[in-house]
DNA sequence: TGCAATATTTAGCCTCGCCTAAACAATTTA
DNA sequence: TAAATTGTTTAGGCGAGGCTAAATATTGCA
């Protein structure tokens, strides 16, 4: 039985992994709340353990290997299925299922699991747009770009949302910005990141914090509506 | 925040509490699965500590204060809650809902124990038939007496029975002795405590490992059936 | 290329929550 | 009522999982 620390290390490197690609201890403390130190310590304890979850170079840092990587999906589909449970079932506002998840994902049995994705018939993404991965391990790819690297004039469709910041969650909210919702990219602002958009006929700034956290498809052209005058 | 283990502290303090009495410390430790002196070492914490969880005095044992009660009676609402949601909402069979239950119970957030009683209408007993404290710590009284006790010739009720023993359950459940179900009462067995019962026209012997765990109320006499012949 | 700045690791320490073994108190029984 | 048994506490230890401060490696820049 691994430890929630583990879990969530694992986890976490996973999701700050590029292909093959070191992830250094600090990116990870910060990731993860804690002290340098403290996440070389679990690194080499790690790497040393027979579970081989991960391999370790100093001065380098992490990676996942094999088994590392299916612990850490399983984990996020725990994670995901409970946000959409939690969602979907018991009408948890969406900027609050993460955090209850964080602590769910750890303590639910493979049975309940099962009976969560059979009550939601299976389902393949979350409520931030993430996708579920399945019980074998596979990831469904989800095409989709930064917001922040359309060009203006486009009509974007939201994909997915980073779901860790539960303020940025309730700011896209009031803007009804939920995957699979549309809006326009009329401009950036002069500086920044920030942009402005017009959803539903409503014209909005989209403030630089939030940009960044957001993926979307192009979906095509603003359409000229005639301009009678 | 209280940690899982103070949690599960109080909580069994509470399961093995009679009115004004001392738990001692052996008995804690067995319900706990601990050793005596982890006990101690814990009643000793927690005496100390500020939050006036339980009040010790050595070599008489532990008892919980005001606060200690609520706290335990908070983690028990959480539990039986937890039990009937598994229940009634996912299907999960009565014989694994303690197990389940006593690992979420530490982890749910307040929001999520009201969406579930809400999901559930404000249930008042879980599926083994104890009654689900109140947000307000009331815990309503069920009158029931032990099996054991019934005598021969009465025609009984199941009120509750005890969660702990997954295996019992199976039992109970293949017999369909479940809280609210009705059987007869036909005789003692020679020796020790187990008993022989009658339910739906089906004799069956009820062993003395399952008899002491099962509480009831008495509906009635036997009706003798006119014996044609 | 060499030095300053930055990142990482080492060393040592801490709390929590459990353990065992030994000392001691309470209770039972002869 | 004293001795033996049983139950409880004390003392010391250990692993998990964090921390800080100091040492060391790497990297960036002049």
């Amino acid at each position: 039985m691994l430890s929630q620390s583990v879990e969530n290390f694992v986890k976490t490197v996973y999701r700050l992994q590029n292909p093959d690609e070191w992830v250094g201890t600090s990116r990870l403390a910060k990731a993860l709340g804690q002290r340098p130190a403290s996440v070389t310590n679990m690194a080499q304890k790690l790497a040393k353990s027979e579970d081989g979850l991960i391999t370790y170079q100093a001065y380098k840092g992490v990676k996942l290997t094999e088994t590392g990587t299916s612990v850490a999906l399983e984990v996020i589909r725990h994670h995901r299925l409970i946000e959409l449970y939690l969602s979907k079932q018991l009408g948890v506002p969406w900027d609050k299922v993460h955090d209850e998840a964080e602590k769910l994902e750890h303590v639910i049995s493979e049975d309940l699991e099962d009976r969560m994705a059979a009550a939601l018939e299976d389902p393949m993404i979350d409520p931030h747009g993430a996708p579920i991965p399945t019980k074998e391990g596979h990831v469904a790819p989800r095409p989709s770009v930064p917001l922040a690297s359309v060009e203006p004039g486009h009509v974007v469709e939201v994909v997915e949302v980073n779901d860790h910041d539960a303020q940025l969650l309730r700011y896209l909210g009031e803007l009804d910005l939920y995957p699979g919702n549309r809006f326009s990219v009329l401009g950036r602002e002069s500086f920044g990141q920030s942009i402005s958009i017009e959803r539903d006929g409503k014209p909005t700034s989209l403030g630089e914090e939030a940009v960044p956290h957001i993926f979307v498809t192009i979906i095509g052209e603003i359409e000229k509506e005639k301009d009678p005058a």
